[in-house]
DNA sequence: CTTGACCCTACCATGATGGGAAGGACTATC
DNA sequence: GATAGTCCTTCCCATCATGGTAGGGTCAAG
C-alpha cells in the first residue's frame, strides 16, 4: 500500500500522515526502492486510531498518550478513562463558553428589530461593555 | 494617552494593539515625536468595541463588518441583526459537533470500567472506528 | 514512448495570540 | 546631571493542524 491508498483506507490525508511522521507521532514508513512510502494494515489501523481520535477531539498530543497505551497491553483500563475524562471536561468548559457567548449574543439580537432604522442594542452594547442591552438612550450611539 | 495605557483601558493588549492596525483593522494610530503611538477616548472605545466583540466569538473578519456598521450613523440594524445571527449559527453549529463528540466520548467512558485491567471499550473503539462498542470479542485489541 | 496519475521534498499560509531580543525614550530618585 | 527602571519601538519566531503550491521523479496503461 502507498500513502494514497494507506490515506483512503484511513481516512486521514496524505498530507497529514507524511507531517504525523514528521513530528514522530507515527513511525517511519518504509520504503520501496524509489523512494516510496510503504504502509502494512497494521499501520493503516493505527492511522485509522489516529483519525478517530481527533475525530472525537482529541489534541495531537494526547493521541500520542492513546496510542502508548493502545500499543501497551499491560495498559491499565484507568489511564485510558482518565485520559477521556479529562477530554470530556475539555469538551464542556468549551461548550459551556460558547453557549455563553451565544446566549449573550441571543439576548441583543432578540432586542434588536432588525429594520432599515438605525438603532441597534446589539451595537449599543459591543460599544459600551455589557450590561447595556435596557440602555435605551445609548442605542444610538457609534464612536 | 500612550499604547500601555489603551490596552490597560480598553481589555486588549498592546501586542494586539499593533497587529490591528497592522492588518488595517483599526486606522494607525497618531505618534509622538519619539514615535509613540497616541490614542484618545474615541480610539479607546472603538478596541473595546473590538475586544468584546472577539469575546462573543467574533472573528476579526465579522468585526471588520461590525465596525463599518458602527461608524455609519445611517445603516439598518436588520444589517446588524443578521451578522449576529450568523455569529448564532456557526456557534450552534460548533456547540452541536462538540457535543456529538462529548456523547460519544461519555458513552465510550461509561463502558470502560477503568481499574488495572487492559480491557478497555474506548480503545477499542478508536482502533477499530465507530459502533464497536458493545463487540466484546475486541475490546483487547491493540495493534 | 507518451500521457496521466501518482509520489517525493521543501516551502508558505492560515488566525489570533504570546514571547523575546535589541535598541531608544521617558521618569523618578539620588 | 547621572542612573535605574519602566515603557516604547520594530522585527522575528512559535503556536496547531491543515491545506496549497512548485519542481521534479515514478509508475502503469495505452
Amino acid at each position: 500500500m502507498n500513502i494514497g491508498e494507506a490515506a483512503k483506507a484511513s481516512g486521514v490525508s496524505a498530507k497529514m500522515i507524511r507531517y504525523y511522521e514528521s513530528t514522530g507521532l507515527i513511525p517511519a514508513a518504509g520504503r520501496t526502492d524509489a523512494g516510496y512510502r510503504v504502509y502494512s494494515d497494521i499501520e493503516v489501523q493505527m492511522l485509522r486510531f489516529i483519525r478517530r481520535s481527533r475525530d472525537l477531539g482529541f489534541p495531537v498530543e494526547k493521541i500520542e498518550e492513546l496510542l502508548a497505551l493502545w500499543r501497551d497491553r499491560s495498559r491499565q483500563s484507568a489511564d485510558v478513562k482518565r485520559l477521556a475524562q479529562e477530554q470530556i471536561g475539555g469538551l464542556e468548559r468549551k461548550i459551556a463558553e460558547m453557549q455563553a457567548m451565544k446566549d449573550t449574543l441571543q439576548h441583543l439580537a432578540d432586542a434588536c428589530c432588525g429594520d432599515h432604522r438605525p438603532d441597534c442594542p446589539i451595537l449599543a452594547d459591543l460599544g459600551n461593555g455589557p450590561g447595556t442591552t435596557n440602555n435605551r438612550a445609548l442605542t444610538r450611539f457609534g464612536p
